[in-house]
DNA sequence: CGCTTTCTGGCAGTTGCTGCCAATAAATCT
DNA sequence: AGATTTATTGGCAGCAACTGCCAGAAAGCG
């Protein structure tokens, strides 16, 4: 009959945008990991958390679920980054190259936040809590890589070799991630940022290499 | 001196052994996933779970940290049994050969438990609480995978390669675990359980074999 | 300005989980 | 056997993590 988002007389306010939303959320996660930083995870409450971020406690209990959830925001916008960029891959080109030729590490709109970014992943050991939801973020990139493999390979989203690619990419994804958030521990240099891609793509390139072959020959 | 744990005059009660621990804690587990099944997780309390499984909620929560690692111990079994394989795994032997010969997929000591196991596995989609401890899980099996190849390869375990290596075969190992979970809906088979460890040991030797030629050519 | 809808904050209440203490259990020593 | 020592258990109190409910405030529109 109709369209299910359209001819909305709409009439009331209207809900907050979704970016806007996310820039809330956004925020109060980089008060949230500065004193979970500072104090442990453990040793912060939510209500701190809300005063520091300078809302109510009851609405930040409705922007995130958990209060280990507020790490989320901050770590999407470097895994986000990588899929974005994965879903640029133009079809000729090797994945190497587009990595080199794409690819800024843990930057993209993040800017200022790489430092943080990076505190954040070093956080995570220590933290199972954190630790916890890195590991769930990164599963939402694998979805996201299983739609990009799927369509490249020209195979269902549900074939056990696109699962397998995207699972084991985004499993170098994460190592590469951690190792560059360890190099960094005083400081991030450009150089130390290049070298991550590098290792990135060189280790994601071997790992497609191997699986393509059983992609091809079966 | 005196080496750590030897010349002890213990005197009073001994420590309960880790073997009747971990007993104890399967034991509970299983209670705790018959009730996450039948009314979710957030419909269980850990007071029911105590009482499902005769204990004090006290001594409950000294044996679980949160309700949701109830289901660890379940899910170690399958896990657990994969590593011990690998670890077994001759330094003659190609690895889809060695796994054809020594892996039965879910089942090792676990025995009667595998459709339990197989229902976890399931339930982790949908509770997503669950499925962050079944990532975590697999993390941990990661690190064991970790030492393994760092032996065989004859590199320091903090090799970005072995590290690599390592991420992307307990990837492999968790998608084909999904997988034979999603397969076996309606009940094991033996024959599901064939295909999987074929599944299972092809994507592995492939991801391996891709990655060796980097190890080897570096 | 009235009307409508959405967002926020406060409050009460439930549940997850921890610290503390008394009671019990399992071992050794006399 | 009984005293002693150490480990585990269970009960209770209490705090922190959330949630549901409701009364306002805010943001659009005629």
């Amino acid at each position: 009959m109709k369209d299910v988002a359209t001819e909305k007389p709409r009439r009331g306010r209207p809900p907050v945008s979704d970016e806007q939303r996310e820039r809330q959320r956004l925020d109060i996660s980089r008060h949230a990991v500065r004193l979970f930083a500072g104090q442990g995870v453990a040793g912060t409450s939510g209500e701190q958390i809300a005063q520091a971020a300078g809302v109510s406690e009851r609405t930040f209990w409705r922007y995130f679920p958990h209060k280990e959830s507020c790490v989320e925001p901050l770590l999407t916008q470097s895994v986000d980054a990588f899929c974005a960029v994965l879903r640029a891959w133009p079809a000729e080109l090797e994945l190497i190259d587009h990595l080199r030729a794409a690819y800024t590490p843990v930057v993209d709109s993040s800017a200022g936040d790489v430092d943080s970014v990076l505190d954040v992943v070093r956080l995570t050991h220590g933290e199972p809590a954190l630790r916890a939801v890195y590991l769930m973020l990164h599963e939402r990139a694998e979805n996201a890589l299983v739609d990009v493999l799927a369509r490249r390979l020209g195979q269902p989203a549900d074939a056990i070799d696109v699962r397998v690619q995207a699972a084991a990419m985004s499993a170098v994804l994460r190592v590469a991630t951690d190792d560059v958030a360890q190099a960094t521990v005083g400081g991030v240099t450009s150089g130390a940022l290049d070298g991550h891609r590098e290792q990135l793509a060189r280790a994601l390139s071997l790992v497609l290499r191997g699986l393509s072959q059983a992609t091809t020959s079966a």
